[in-house]
DNA sequence: ATGCCGTGGAAACCACGA
């Protein structure tokens, strides 16, 4: 079973391009993040015809994610990540498919860093602690997928040393991502290419794709139970080279049934 | 070192992203 993560940034904008990428790779189960569609804007019908089941959580301009299953409907646990009723963003979503907790999940970005939106991405990174806390030791498997807008060490970035004070590098962000580790979560794409540069999001401007500037920031950890049938991990990097692309590409996990 | 680009929504610019 192949599960993608892939922030599509705007799928109104991506339509025909995901569209392609979803026929020529069909992938089992993918999570997308930055839909930036209202709940009655996501193109439903598109995904279904594709071959689809899919659950989503829109939202007006911004945020936004969503859960395709090829084949079968994603069984919906929640579509609000625990922990504060007063956040309303279009953040997380959660699904059973063939048997696997599917979270989705889209971390905030936390620029500028310091000031109110970095203290509510540490706010929320505390919050997806506390719901992984619980996952991570189920004996049930587990995957928490998505663009988590943290670049976990030196090796994810092309330039580091002009991302230190960077929201998506910081050091409270990284520390509390290795806190995610140490829970128990596998960290998909780095245990099976511990020593390789794979980046999973070059900006849009100053050729960042064609100079390689990246960040390794789209993740897929895996929890103990499910740790063990990881086969092969990647990213599709080729799709960042399509005619209008999203400035992320998918990142994917193979999984033995 | 920097939103230089891209998207959405409203308004012929601005917010936001990373």
């Amino acid at each position: 079973m192949r599960v993608v993560t892939y922030n599509v940034n705007g799928i109104t904008a991506r339509l025909a391009n995901f569209l392609r990428w979803l026929g020529e790779r069909t992938p089992d189960v993918v999570c997308l993040q930055e839909l930036k569609a209202p709940q009655d804007k996501f193109p439903e019908g598109p995904v279904r015809d594709a071959g689809y089941g899919v659950i989503w959580h829109g939202q007006k301009s911004w945020n936004g994610v969503a859960i395709l299953a090829r084949n079968t409907e994603p069984a919906e646990i929640r579509r609000v990540l625990p922990g504060d009723p007063e956040d309303v963003h279009s953040r997380y979503i959660e699904a059973m498919v063939h048997g696997v907790t599917i979270g989705c999940l889209y971390l905030p970005n936390g620029n500028p860093a310091p000031g109110p939106k970095f203290d509510y991405k540490l706010r929320w990174l505390d919050r997806l602690l506390a719901h992984a806390a619980a996952l991570a030791g189920s004996e049930q498997p587990v995957i928490l997928a998505g663009d988590y807008n943290v670049i976990p060490t030196e090796r994810d970035v092309y330039k580091p040393e002009r991302w230190v004070d960077d929201a998506l590098f910081r050091t409270e962000v990284r520390a509390a991502f290795a806190r995610l580790l140490e829970q128990g979560w596998t960290d998909a794409i780095r245990t099976l290419h511990p020593h390789e540069t794979i980046y999973t999001f070059w900006d849009f401007f100053r050729n960042a794709y064609g100079r390689d500037a990246g960040l390794r920031i789209d993740h897929l950890l895996l929890n103990a139970a499910l740790a063990s049938r990881l086969t092969a991990a990647g990213v599709d990097r080729d799709v960042r080279g399509w005619e209008k692309p999203s400035d992320h590409a998918p990142v994917w996990v193979d999984l033995r049934d």
